[in-house]
DNA sequence: AGCCGAACATACTGTTTGGTATGTTTCGTG
DNA sequence: CACGAAACATACCAAACAGTATGTTCGGCT
């Protein structure tokens, strides 16, 4: 019962039944056939919206990917009145929203980008502009940090945002790999260590 | 001109050109012909070695890639007179030998993992296997430096062990994911900045 | 009403790929 | 030297897959 015509419809259902193709199986092992008995589209249908795969699964990380993975931080770091605690309490908050998938089959950015980074520039480029973002956004909260004097001069807040991400993505890599919470909670343990160690020293 | 008949020979080279296609495709993405390819011994010859492409697949995480990964950090925490500067050290090390691979590729265990656990359990079994390795032999070494007084006394070894663990993988593929040495730069810093903030409190 | 392009539907193609069936050659052993 | 198994070689298959050619239907605009 395909309700008559409804193209933006049929572009949404497509991109959000694409996203879970790829992120369960990433995108070289995506089947298109998957996709579109997932959505019940038909292929010309789906080759109208769409000129191939490639350009199905970039615009799913522009569209779909960008704003899952973003949304959480950029509103993490946006009202963050007391920034580093703020940050931490977002952090374990979405890991325990999304815990099920995340253990299961990890971040989907970081899927994506370490499938694809080596092997396809387009790609490359597109997951690049989201960390880029994220990178950003917790930047400034470090700026911010810095400012408040919650976190030490001297430190560089692009530098201490670049290694928070790595790590977040390296501790949600090894949950998904172990399939078990511990990696989690030892990483978000270890996180929250680093982060203790940005703050100036106490002048007692 | 194929060695008249050497099997182990023509095992070992299987496996390394698998690994290497493996390594630079993906297990999924990569190709049986392409091995055969490069290698000259021809589809027959495989399929007398190794039953199918999976069990291929498992030979190179066991005999090829448990080794790259383990050795340099078995040999790190073997002889560690000084616990967390010799580590730290390995770590640099390992990082500046390969880094041409590392920044292009990522790490070969890594890669496989986050595309197969979700995927193959039989995968995720082996390429766990080699981690439990890595995380022992990081929780020994801590353990050690519990035992020396240079690192704080009520840190669980192991959980240590797994977040340096997470966030090594995890900047590795964020310096794969930027095509840049910058991630790894600053995640070697935050890495120390952590490892520092183990120590005991210097009593002053 | 009539028309034209957007939105779908169906059937087919061409290639790639892992895997197999079958044949041949080498080598250690009795 | 015979002989049997291991080590290789060749040709082929069947399925999966992205993509296309072609046809049909709806819906807005004049």
């Amino acid at each position: 019962m395909p309700a008559k015509r409804e193209p933006d419809q049929t572009r949404k259902s497509l991109l959000v039944a694409a996203f879970w193709e790829i992120y369960q199986k990433g995108y070289q092992a995506a089947a298109i056939d998957k996709i579109l008995e997932e959505t019940g589209v038909t292929k010309g249908a789906l080759y109208h919206h769409f000129k191939n795969k490639k350009d199905l699964g970039l615009t799913v990380v522009d569209e779909i990917i960008g704003g899952i993975v973003l949304q959480p931080w950029l509103e993490a770091c946006a009202d963050a009145s007391q920034p580093i605690e703020a940050c931490a309490a977002a952090f374990r908050h979405h890991l325990n929203e999304h815990e099920r998938y995340i253990i299961e089959l990890g971040c989907p950015l970081n899927n994506l980008a370490q499938e694809m980074s080596p092997v396809d520039e387009d790609f490359r480029e597109r997951i690049n502009a989201v960390y880029r973002k994220w990178q950003a956004a917790l930047a400034g909260l470090v700026a911010r940090a810095q400012a408040c004097g919650r976190v030490r001069e001297g430190l560089d807040p692009e530098r201490v945002a670049s290694y928070i991400v790595s790590s977040f993505e390296g501790i949600i890599g090894m949950a998904k790999t172990t399939q078990s919470r511990e990696f989690l909670d030892a990483g978000l343990e270890g996180l929250e260590a680093y982060a203790l160690s940005l703050q100036p020293e106490p002048q007692s």
